[in-house]
DNA sequence: TCTGGGGTCCTAGGACCC
DNA sequence: TCTGGGGTCCTAGGACCC
């Protein structure tokens, strides 16, 4: 079996959490199994979509997204459960010990999917035989059905583990790609969404196959440096690791919702803010980092959306803080319309301990930069005497050194490098 | 009777510096 | 009176994913 992969390259696992808060919820309530169900906000709330739906749901035509009283048109029969996110939270971590059971190679990427490393793990069998162990034990102690893709790299694993829902496990080879992925529409590829899709099809790229054929340059101009990536993955080639520290290192941590109704009362608007902000502040505190910048997003009743940000002076954590800087924000660009969603969100983070090693090393440059800058300004005395550090002296036209007709200035002189 | 909430990454323009 | 080319930082928006 382990000849059926190159001898240097991969393997790679992607496990795909089927139907994940459906499958919570019935692995919690047994009398919703083989029952249409689907997970959906409050309607009262403007909450009301399908956030996942069972696949007896989806046999009726119910969709993730789809708002939920055409869900009920389309399935009258249909279950709904509100989300329950903490107990999807610990599914989740439930999950993930139990896939680094297996190898300490397993890079989460959302709450219900991850990739393994599994490469180094011959001697727990072969790839398939390890596939089939984690699928079953997933659905055996955890009552959890999952698809599984194996593959040489993560996109094909990625790209696998969608092709046999529920319960699959598919083995994507390198030398698979033409006949398996090649004839697939290119807007099925991970990567490729609707707008991407549709720039592609205005240079006849309607499959994987046209993409990984397509001209270098042709791409490189309708999508940027995202037209090479596309263009080698769906060749089959992707060197990106599988990092078991990337989901940890936040980016940024936000909070948004969608107000009831829509809303022109600044107080009700700016305890919105306040509650965000608080929900916020408590999330990075948690995690012991600190914000260097804080975005503001608002939803007009329209829909249009914008976002305003603010860079910070000095990193923070504190609930009031962040409320400062979204109000701030609030107050700078409000026009005045009536507000259907507000969202706060704590972007730049670092980790505490790295933001003051980053301060340490902020005061340290500044005071190193003094250096040359005095020796610049005794160079300048010893060329144009001490009148050069006197306020406001104007120097004789030929001797002002930003007046020089060879364009010497200051700078040049002394400063640049 | 509509369209949630959590993220990541990339781009592009302007300010500013050298 | 004219005028370059590179680089970084900041801000806003868009595409994509689950």
């Amino acid at each position: 079996m382990k000849e059926m992969y190159p001898k240097n390259g991969r393997v790679i696992l992607h496990v795909d959490m089927n139907s994940f808060f459906a499958s919570v919820e019935i692995a919690y309530d047994p009398s919703l199994q083989g029952k249409p169900l689907a997970i959906a906000g409050n309607p009262d709330e403007r909450k009301g979509i399908i956030v996942t739906c069972s696949y007896e749901a989806r046999a009726f035509g119910v969709k993730t997204t789809m708002p939920l009283w055409e869900a009920k048109r389309k399935c009258p029969n249909l279950i709904v459960r509100k989300p329950n996110f903490e107990r999807y939270r610990r599914a989740s971590l439930a999950m993930f010990d139990l896939l680094r059971s297996y190898t300490d190679i397993v890079e989460p990427v959302s709450i219900d999917e991850g990739y393994l490393d599994i490469t180094d793990c011959y001697k727990k069998g072969t790839p398939i035989e390890i596939a089939n162990s984690i699928q079953e034990t997933l659905q055996k102690n955890l009552l959890l059905p999952s698809s599984i893709g194996i593959a040489p790299n993560k996109f094909l694993a990625k790209m696998a583990s969608d092709m046999r829902k529920p319960l699959g496990i598919t083995v994507l080879r390198k030398r698979d790609v033409p006949t398996v992925l090649w004839p697939m529409p290119v807007g099925e590829m991970h990567g490729v969404g609707a707008r991407t899709a549709e720039k592609l099809s205005t240079i006849k790229i309607q499959t994987i196959g046209d993409l990984a054929k397509g001209n270098d340059i042709q791409l490189k101009q309708l999508l940027g440096i995202n037209g090479e990536r596309l263009k080698q993955r769906a060749n089959g080639i992707d060197n990106r690791p599988v990092d078991p520290d990337a989901y940890s290192d936040f980016k940024s941590i936000g909070n948004s919702t969608t107000l009831p109704y829509d809303s022109t009362d600044e107080e009700e608007l700016l305890g919105v803010i306040k509650r965000l902000s608080n929900s916020v502040g408590g999330r990075i505190r948690r995690k012991d980092m600190l914000s260097n910048n804080v975005q503001l997003m608002i939803r007009y009743g329209d829909r249009k959306t914008v976002t305003r940000s603010r860079k910070l002076e000095n990193p923070i954590d504190q609930d009031n803080e962040i409320f400062l800087a979204a109000k701030h924000l609030w107050k700078k660009h409000w026009n005045g319309e009536p507000i259907r969603l507000l969202g706060v969100t704590a972007q730049e983070l670092v980790e505490k301990h790295e933001a003051y090693k980053q301060l340490d090393l902020f005061s340290y440059e500044k005071e190193a930069k003094r250096e040359p800058l005095l020796k610049a300004i005794d160079k300048l005395k010893g060329k144009y005497g001490n009148e050069i550090l006197t306020k406001g002296i104007k120097l004789p036209k030929d001797k002002n050194p930003r007046n020089n007709e060879h364009g010497t200035s200051f700078e040049k002189d002394f400063l640049s490098d």
